[in-house]
DNA sequence: CGGCTCGATGATCAAGATTCTCATTTCTAT
DNA sequence: ATAGAAATGAGAATCTTGATCATCGAGCCG
């Protein structure tokens, strides 16, 4: 259950951290702008300001629980942190992010990190593409 | 030269647009912010709006002089395109960037896209981490 | 269950980065 | 040199995100 992971994270459960707990969740692209999280807030009845959103996927963040990456927009998209690490390919037609992770890739980063004599902390890799080739099915984002 | 370059981009050489190009080639961090390189035209006396820097910029990148990078900060930097493609490790420490490019990550980055029936365009991949395990002898951007 | 205390919220304002507007200036071709 | 088109400068505008502050509500204690 989510409000345990709230609690410990000394975050208090409110309605408006566990409304856009339940959005983040239930999102079929699971990668959503805080916009996006303010928009179904306001067509699911909810009165919850912009302000809130961003100060909760903030505190989010901070507790692990959210992700936030910067695709190609400029507007920040965040994502349920489900388990482990992984990257994204976008598609430039329809805005569809795909997921996944690499060992191969991995493990090169690490390799050429120590090369060059950094200890490595963290990265952001975005593939960027058209999918299936033409025939997109996706509406964009 | 690069008068060249612009022409051939369909843009009019003129005092900005070549003050600028001469900023990005004589850099010794090679990746700059539009303010980095507006402070810069500002101490060599040249009178030109930030506005105009980052509408050359701009142009620069539709044109294919330069590439715009989203790094860690708030803002965008900018590196002029020498030849080949490359991607960046920084410095958490002190923003120093370094470049690197590995025929095995760029091979990955297809197959991976491929899997996922993508046709890549582009990438975008960058490495955090900390230069010289502590002893990092550069100063902030 | 009722109240207390502090964190959370909402509304608005503010900041930072980047782009737009428009009058003026500057290239470039003629 | 001159006209026409494009570029510039200054400032306003925009977009995203964080800050402020008065009000509200969650959680704890009796």
């Amino acid at each position: 259950m989510e409000t345990s992971d709230l609690k410990k994270a000394g975050l208090k459960v409110t309605l408006p951290r566990m409304k856009i707990l339940e959005i983040l969740e239930n999102s079929e692209t699971r990668h959503l702008t805080a916009e996006a999280i303010y928009r179904e807030l306001l067509d699911s009845g909810e009165e919850i300001g912009l302000a809130t959103v961003y100060r909760v996927l903030t505190q989010f963040e901070a507790a692990g629980l959210v992700c936030r990456l910067h695709l190609e927009g400029s507007q920040a998209v965040f994502e349920l942190e489900r388990g482990g690490h992984h990257d994204h390919i976008v598609c430039n037609q329809c805005g569809r992010v795909e997921e996944f992770f690499d060992e191969t890739i991995e493990t090169r980063q690490r390799e050429i990190a120590r090369q060059h004599g950094f200890s490595i902390k963290d990265h952001a890799l975005v593939l960027y593409g058209d999918c299936s080739d033409s025939a997109c099915p996706h509406r964009p984002v």
